[in-house]
DNA sequence: CCGTTAATTGTAACCGATTACATAAATATT
DNA sequence: AATATTTATGTAATCGGTTACAATTAACGG
């Protein structure tokens, strides 16, 4: 059960009977090598099964093609897109991926950080985990210039590169289309509004309020943890608002649809009753019925366009440190959920 | 924007006036050194930022503790929970993932498992690709002795460890239930039956048909690539049949919902004139209305005990040379797509 | 045919850790 | 106090590449 002999440079060297010199030029394809040796070398490789040793290479480059990803949790239809979209572009460029969850844990996000430094990586992309008040445990990679680029979850520090989409504004647009159908009394589903994620709906959220005159009060505010179960006690609570909401407007589609479903268990008629609008378009907004009016969030294009400009920088193709912030685009999908006026 | 220059063991040594050697073991809590030095070395280590190289450690160690994984997608709900799975069980292993998506093609599963061989993952943890025929492409990995574990879509080879729930069974059970809840002509949606998943699922639900004497044809039998879109092109299927067909066993939770809500539109009802099964417990499966009845397919679970037992076999602790198939359990979900005879 | 330049190839010093073996220091034994 | 043991530290080879610089060979012009 003994592990093969790796082949070496040095076993190729020897059995040509040339330098280990020549044998690591022409397999970088050296132009400065021969052809007719190169060919030699080439073949030689592949015939007895050569592969470049990584550690010897990385050891000596100090640079490692591998990019780190820290997520809150990878099992989320959101989270998993996203990573789907680095992948994609990170396997077209050559460079690896190590993921890590932090399991929306401030001290395993730090740990993350620490292993990924560890393991140098070339550089980070990262969506923070809920809990994470400040942003100290990443002050070591800028010490040592290693790129940082957050998605979705940003930090809002002046320092680093963000990409995500313009949440106040997509809450806003939200908001603004229930009032458009109608909706005098608008509620929002969030969760505790530390994240900007949170924070910017809400504003977002307040700011469609102010601007068509319709009032604001705490308990048209409901703060969960968003899954789908929170969104049914969320629609407890809606139903015990002396003023029933005529309207929600959720932070996510998952809290949307339990709260929906929850509701029409107790006989609340949607949209009619009460209109929905949830953000994400996760899958289950176009199967619960009606289909949830929500905000399309491109997470595919948001691990794309953060995997690309991470690694443009790295290969010195585009730099990032002038980089604040890069938004992208989202837009509101209306479907049933919201639809008062029929036309 | 240079580079921070990196602490090596040899600056430490010199800075205390002692040997590489001893730092080294310090650094690695060796027993043999005296506690005093090794606190010294500590102190100092964390004060000038000093980090491990873990090439020169793989280099000179010829092990990388980095498992490589391989799926077909990551965004779907089972496998990035697959995958939250393997990541729980390798970071509390101080193993690292590096992961790959095959896109569901052959072709760019052999890159992976090149690349990831050209890396010296220690082991590989692999969901086979829809259309990958044959797996020689692992051939240089079992050369090498680096330990692959297939799980969910696997190799009927010999060779090779697999994790997996018993499909045949489980789709006995969901077809049984179906014809115990009254079912005469029960149709299956699955996808071209090439993978194991989709084979077994058939044969488990053509025993059913057959232990309780119900007739098999293939117009029972619909073919499409278990999408949520396909699931509603299958509905139009469904209703062309001359014998429209009383209960439905789809491969997927997904396709059960797309099929459900397109029969819906065209009237059907549901689980009266057809009553529907599915496979997964996917969270639309909670959604859907009539909440679908499905199969309970333990992701989280499947990815750690995948990951644990390449870490044992890894680590030495236990082999996995003799076992070939470790299955999970999985369950049957009852929900209101199938309760026909409601008590 | 010889000197000069361009094209190839070789030599050897790294990169930063691990570890077998040798050596020195501290402690125990007689 | 001298010797045997134990404990702690040091020396140097090794892992497999990369690359600056030196050396060799080939090609060219006169």
């Amino acid at each position: 059960m003994e592990k093969e002999k790796e082949v070496t440079i040095y076993d190729l060297a020897r059995k040509l009977n040339i330098s280990i010199a020549t044998v690591s030029r022409a397999l970088k394809d050296d132009p400065v090598v021969s052809k007719k040796t190169k060919k030699k070398i080439f073949e030689l490789a592949e015939e007895m099964g050569y592969r470049s040793n990584h550690f010897a290479r990385n050891l000596r480059n100090k640079r490692t093609d591998t990019i780190g990803v820290i997520v809150p949790r990878l099992n989320s239809y959101f989270m998993s897109t996203v990573i789907a979209g680095i992948e994609n572009v990170a396997n077209n460029e050559g460079f690896n991926l190590i993921i890590s969850q932090s399991s929306e844990s401030a001290q395993k996000e730090m740990n993350s950080v620490k292993t990924m430094f560890n393991n140098r990586v070339d550089g980070l992309l990262v969506s923070l985990a809920y809990d994470t008040e400040d942003i100290t445990h990443f002050e070591t990679l800028y010490r040592k210039n290693i790129p940082v680029i957050f998605f979705d979850r940003v930090a809002e520090q002046d320092m680093c590169t963000n990409v995500l989409i313009d949440n106040r504004r997509a809450a806003y647009e939200a908001t603004k289309h229930l009032i458009q159908q109608g909706c005098k009394r608008i509620a929002h589903i969030t969760a505790t509004p530390k994240r900007n994620v949170y924070i910017d709906r809400l504003e977002g959220y307040k700011r469609a309020l102010a601007e068509f005159d319709l009032p604001f009060s705490n308990d048209q505010l409901i703060i969960g943890n968003l899954s789908q179960e929170d969104g049914a006690l969320a629609a407890a609570q809606i139903l015990a608002i002396p003023e029933r909401p005529d309207g929600i407007f959720v932070a996510n589609d998952n809290s949307a649809v339990g709260c929906m479903l929850a509701l029409k268990q107790a006989g609340i008629r949607i949209p009619e009753d009460i209109a929905f609008v949830g953000f994400n378009n996760d899958p289950v907004s176009k199967v619960v019925e009606p289909n949830l009016t929500t905000i399309n969030y491109p997470g595919y294009e948001m691990g794309e366009v953060a995997a690309r400009n991470l690694i443009n920088h790295l290969t010195g193709i585009a730099t990032i440190t002038s980089t604040n912030t890069i938004l992208l685009r989202s837009e509101l999908v209306v479907r049933g959920s919201s639809l008062k006026n029929k036309t």
